[in-house]
DNA sequence: CAGAGACTAGACAGGTCTGTCTGGTACCGT
DNA sequence: ACGGTACCAGACAGACCTGTCTAGTCTCTG
């Protein structure tokens, strides 16, 4: 009885652990990084001190592994969205429609990752890598789902899509969100519709 | 001789003020602005503390003014701009490429309002309102620009261009600042190439 | 010349920050 | 039965934060 009961999980992620990450990055997405002090992660998540120190020895260390996380959870998902049968340009716009919902859905206050790196000036910091990882995997994507389509302009349209994606976020955060996710549907029609005509260098 | 000699400003904006404002725009800018401290800004301003606190009685004012003073500056850029004898299309051109070359230049941390809002979460505070005032303005001069060229979809693609904006400094900040000016350039052609159809509502 | 207001210099209060350390409990595999 | 490890509770150090206050200088104005 006392033994590993079934599906308890217990050697990947200990509770504690668990619970400091998941408090910790719902209160640093929903305040900023450097508002939310240790003291109050520790007393949200329902640890001590020592533990969390044990898990995370610096604040940084915590903030580089809430991004990773949110890193991950990010590709599992759009791995999971080109699970079915679509096209490429099909889970292209999934991808944006997904997003897009999220962006309208109640507590969104932008991208993690943008907002993250606002805090932390100097690129070469562990937290900026870790961003710039990041959305070197969106662009790779998105590289990779145009070069699927079959356009020869795959690195150039991929960039335009980042940018829109970006814009979408911010917008969606700042102004309105519905719109912010309509005028990039629109904008997204009207990029890929373009002819991949002579491109600049 | 001891009367208020020609062009030497007191009035409007005493030399402390203007020192206060200056440093606090600087390292607000480049470090963030909870990164940045009350003594650290008046060390550099070579100001008393005293001075600072009768001219900004608290932070968040300062960094209201800093804001405040960020839109002056790019509204009388922006106007200056169409001083001359150009189009409304040469205009807006203009316009993205005049911001283009700042984002390329050294020192670019990305958009100081979107980098305000990610350490003010609450959309009621003050710098926020700062910040929805001057995406309103950068809107609302799309728009007008659109419209000036005889678009029928103005509203819409000028939505598109802020996505554009806010798109190319998140890149710029955060990936290659040259592609994400050389992909905004592309980006723009193609939204403004297509033919005003069909509007979703 | 008198007084008001902007300025300098810096001590101070009260709070919050990160990170360390002590001390003690409970469970684990061996 | 025992040692290691994860955990809890909370005091503590030292730095830094915003904002106040005292005390005195300088300059302009009436």
């Amino acid at each position: 009885m006392s033994a590993i009961v079934a599906g308890t999980p217990r050697k990947t992620a200990s509770p504690p652990r668990r619970r400091i990450l998941d408090t910790a990055a719902a209160l640093f997405y929903a305040e900023g990084i450097r508002a939310v002090g240790i003291d109050r992660i520790i007393t949200e998540a329902g640890v001590a001190k020592a533990t969390f120190y044990h898990h995370f020895p610096t604040k940084d260390l915590l903030v580089v592994a809430y991004l990773e996380e949110m890193s991950l959870q990010q590709r599992a998902a759009a791995q999971a969205l080109g699970a079915n049968a679509l096209t490429a340009g099909e889970r292209l716009l999934r991808v944006f429609d997904v997003l897009g919902e999220i962006a309208c859905g109640p507590g969104f206050r932008g991208c993690a990752f943008v907002n993250a790196a606002a805090e932390y000036p100097d690129p070469e910091h562990p937290v900026r890598r870790t961003v710039a990882g990041h959305r070197a995997w969106f662009r790779g994507l998105m590289e990779e789902l145009l070069t699927e389509m079959g356009r020869p302009d795959a690195a150039v349209t991929a960039g335009i899509l980042v940018l829109l994606r970006d814009g979408m976020v911010a917008g969606a955060a700042l102004d309105d969100a519905a719109e912010a996710r309509s005028r990039t549907r629109v904008a997204i029609t009207r990029v890929l519709a373009a002819p991949a005509e002579a491109a600049a260098s």
